[in-house]
DNA sequence: TAATAGATGAGAACCATTCCAATGTAATGA
DNA sequence: TCATTACATTGGAATGGTTCTCATCTATTA
């Protein structure tokens, strides 16, 4: 269960992007907020079961859909077939395990400029009227460079 | 169908990944390097119906999914459902647009630093063994900005 | 040319996601 | 406070892209 702080921002940030609060629109932005984990549909259903036990699956993919395009949270695929979800309340990006399919949020300073210089170099090249941009990066958690015998060379 | 120069092309980048020569395999890596269209699975069926009119829908995937294991062909969504498939023989990344689903290639000088410094801080930061990357940058493509009316203040 | 590991093809199966229609409810304003 | 209404939620059915199965075929090799 969220804290009450995370509870009156979340409220917060519903009213700021005048969503309607319901239910459960705030307790899986709570969820979301709270939680780095990256879940899918399934594992936010199975964690709110005790709050909410009726909520349908649909209203959990209506409110990640409606998330998305305020862009509050962010769609992920780390090749399991399902969608991992992610609030992006700072900017970062993800590491993803070709092995297991862990994700990592990453950032370091000066990342919203290599961000920003790629937005501008792509919107002189291409065109495009640029409004986000998404990267990803893959490799061998380290976890899986053990588990596989992997020796680092560095 | 594709040029000589092509098919040979082709013919030697799967023998160099030490991937059993097939017509099917052959033809679509060929469309794959001759085509900056982001096909999918159905538009290239589509294409080389006349070619090989009995080509299963599971061989198309296996192939691609083949190619994607060796990195010859990188998987993009678009919003659209289903999934684009690109030839990646120089670097680049996508804009797609975010009305219309249109995917372009980028590049520009430099952005092979901009790729391996952000590998780099990767593998820093969160000690994942990087592979590779995805970069993607959103916005609205020239045709929907006039489709849309939308003005371009610079 | 024979042997065989691996690829293909047709269709069934899978399953994440969307759709639908009925019901419920948050926000608004009188 | 209450009635109104536009919007959200539900649960189940439908969708459709992708994977699976397995019998058949074939590219490679020795």
């Amino acid at each position: 269960m969220a804290s009450n702080a995370v509870m009156e921002e979340t409220l917060q940030i519903l009213k700021d992007h005048k969503l309607r609060v319901t239910p459960q629109r705030h307790i899986i932005l709570a969820y979301l907020v709270s939680h780095h984990n990256h879940p899918t549909v399934e594992i936010i259903r199975d964690a709110l079961g005790k709050e909410l036990p009726n909520m349908g699956a649909s209203t959990i993919y209506n409110t990640l859909n409606t998330f998305v395009d305020h862009h509050l949270v962010v769609e992920l695929q780390n090749g399991d077939g399902s969608t991992h979800y992610d609030y992006f309340g700072t900017p970062h990006y993800h590491a993803i395990c070709t092995n297991c399919g862990r994700i990592v949020d990453v950032t370091y300073p000066g990342f919203s400029d290599t961000e920003k210089g790629l937005e501008e170099k792509t919107a002189e090249i291409s065109g495009y009227m640029i409004s986000g941009n998404h990267m990803e990066v893959y490799g061998l958690c380290p976890e899986c460079q053990i588990k596989l015998g992997i020796k680092n060379n560095e």
